[in-house]
RNA sequence: GCGCUCGUAGCUCAGCUGGAUAGAGCGUCGGACUUCGAAUCCGUUGGUCGCCCGUUCGAAUCGGGCCGAGCGCGCCA
């Protein structure tokens, strides 16, 4: 099938007028087929051809489009300033384009060419702890890359690496007994702060409790029944509460997904015998560590993954390694995203060294750590509440929820109490979900409600708006699936398509960098142009063609905002 | 001390992997509703791209050095 992307069209073309024009060693440079502000699209391969080739990049321009067979596609085309070329496109290519991705299912995007086997790391909350905005991060960002990657054909194996092991059980548990075993209820219903802050303190304060407490980790250690029948309680609870929050957020995460931390428990062991016994890891102040080369410490001596510790038990760095072995392993992963903070980057680098180095990580599985910034207060410092303390994620949610509410509430007095719930909750956690996401995740970000529930700008209501907009056009129409031909003719029309037709282009951009922001940029380009449109192109008081024409416009924009705001996680509702 | 990340308009952020005069939104000020829903649109204001060198036809983007902020650097995850 033509792409459905100009620039994608016309790739092949360029390829075949370089190898014509220069020789067939040219023919797989990029010709740099860009958007530009001054035409639809620009390239700019001559000035660097012209270098190579020691010619004046004008000539080299001139000899290019000579060679150049694009009559079906280009409408005129202009050599400028020292050699770019600019690029005006045929309105009935652009049009016919524009109707294919109407016709398809996929709106005309294409699979990846390589399909992979994509195990995605995220979320990875801590059981009996609450979940705040890191969580959050986390959660929302893989969950729009596994969607994303997921519609690029991929197949996508999620893995939530939950944190339900460890020594701090015991004293969870011991508490657990204390306040009896109802008690779990309220773990589940998300007071899981209090129920950590008490056991520790108790563990702080009480030295009978610390003794149970640490006997306790024995004992869950060791496999006794009992003790791993109260684990599961407090798992369980906390999973239900977990399952509330996506439920709430619209994440994909389901329980089979879990993958914590207890489950490679029984496979540390063996992997540290066989590391010591392979002579991979030495034993170094009685800890056996893995060294990997270029990574030291604050003295400069060797800094080492340390497998286990002296006193016989396990830490994240055998979890996290006996996790890579598992994935690539078991799973049969081709790549592999772990979807955690930036502050943990030196220690994911070392991971994934290591585990190249014992041979579990070979070359052709991509294994890449999607790191994002910290979550800021606007007061430009770590994200605390009034009180403090790290909000709880959940709370945030709810007060977006509230104030999308009273919008709602101000505008549409009159629906019926259900719709105007569902739309606010659309609204407040798409608000939440758009502003995490539509900027670069690796930077911090400022956490603003009152900046994030506007609908004016790039955010998460000002998309859902516009795509409310030509749903209502439709459904006055009483046409879901206009039939007819697209024709740009007016500027705003033209704009219009030409964003719509780069949708695809951007998907699989994001699919490689795994970076969502760039839909949120497209889609809010995209939204403006629509708005653009609407501003200036009447569609149901136009007549015959043009209002078919303008009735499909309609309809791809709105499934193509929907779709995109899908790859995210957002909703799209059909009024607002 | 070493390493990683970041520094773009008063504020919040883009800048498509080196292309033409650096773009949005908010804010300011001023316009457009007997509406295909104005949660919108149009105009106005505003930047020495932290600083200095270098690479080249061309640098916010690449390299080096400073300055500033954050994070990490052996048995927590």
């Amino acid at each position: 099938m033509t792409p459905i992307d100009p620039a994608t069209a016309l790739l092949p073309r360029f390829r075949d007028a370089l190898g014509r024009a220069f020789g067939e060693e040219h023919a797989g440079a990029d010709p740099m087929v860009r958007r530009s502000d001054r035409a639809d699209l620009q390239v700019n391969v001559a000035l660097g051809l012209g270098k190579k080739l020691g010619q004046p990049p004008r000539q080299v321009a001139e000899a290019l489009v000579k060679a150049l067979q694009v009559d079906d596609l280009v409408e005129r085309i202009e050599i400028a300033g020292p050699g770019f070329l600019n690029m005006t496109l045929r309105a009935d290519w652009l049009g016919a384009a524009a109707d294919r991705a109407l016709e398809d299912d996929r709106l005309g995007v294409p699979f990846a060419e390589k399909l992979d086997r994509v195990v995605i790391d995220y979320s990875s909350p801590n059981v009996a702890k609450e979940m705040h905005v890191g969580h959050l991060r986390s959660t929302v960002i893989g969950d729009a890359l596994a969607r994303t990657l997921g519609f690029l054909g991929h197949t996508i194996l999620r893995q939530n690496h939950l944190g339900d092991w460890g020594t701090p059980f015991g004293m969870l548990i011991e508490h657990l007994l204390d306040l009896g075993e109802s008690a779990s209820a309220e773990v589940s219903v998300g007071e899981l702060a209090a129920f950590y802050k008490a056991a520790r303190s108790k563990f702080d304060s009480d030295p009978g409790f610390a003794e149970r407490s640490r006997k306790r980790v024995v004992s869950l250690q060791g496999g006794d029944a009992e003790t791993l029948r109260l684990w599961r309680i407090l798992v369980d609870a906390s999973q239900k509460y977990f399952e509330k929050v996506y439920a709430l957020l619209g994440t994909q995460l389901v329980r089979e997904d879990v993958c914590g931390e207890s489950f490679y428990n029984p496979r540390l062991q063996p992997l540290a015998e066989e590391l010591e016994r392979e002579g991979k890891a030495q034993i170094d102040q009685g800890a056996l560590c893995l060294f990997v080369p270029g990574f030291k410490n604050k003295d400069g001596s060797p800094l080492p993954l340390i497998v286990r510790k002296a006193d016989g038990g396990f830490g994240y760095a055998a979890t996290d390694l006996a996790g890579v072995r598992y994935r690539v392993g078991e799973l049969h992963a081709t790549r592999i995203l772990v979807v955690v903070g930036a502050p943990q980057a030196q220690h994911l680098a070392m991971i994934f060294a290591g585990s190249r180095a014992c041979g579990w990580l070979p070359e052709n599985v991509r294994c890449e750590h999607v790191a994002f910034g910290s979550v800021l207060g606007t007061d430009k410092r770590m994200f605390r509440s009034r009180s403090g303390e790290s909000a709880r994620l959940i709370d945030l949610i709810e007060e977006a929820i509230d104030r999308a509410r009273a919008e709602v509430e101000k505008r549409w007095p009159d629906i019926d109490p259900e719709t105007k719930a569902s739309m606010a909750k659309a609204v407040g956690v798409g608000a939440i979900k758009y502003a995490d996401l539509s900027s670069d995740r690796v930077k911090d970000y400022v956490f603003d409600l009152d900046r994030m529930v506007q609908f004016e700008g790039n955010t998460g209501g000002y998309l859902q708006y516009a795509h409310a907009r030509p749903r209502s056009i439709l459904r006055k129409a009483g046409e879901d699936r206009p039939a007819g031909k697209i024709s740009p003719t007016e500027k705003a029309e033209r704009a219009l398509v030409l964003e719509l037709l780069s949708f695809g282009a951007t998907v699989q951009a994001v699919g490689e960098t795994l970076e969502p922001h760039r839909l949120c940029g497209y889609l809010y380009n995209l939204a403006a142009r629509y708005n653009e449109f609407y501003d200036q192109c009447p569609v149901l008081k136009a007549e015959g063609e043009v209002r078919a024409s303008r009735l499909r416009l309609c309809a791809l924009t709105a499934r193509t905002l929907e779709q995109g705001l899908s790859l995210l996680g957002i909703a799209a509702p059909d009024r607002m």
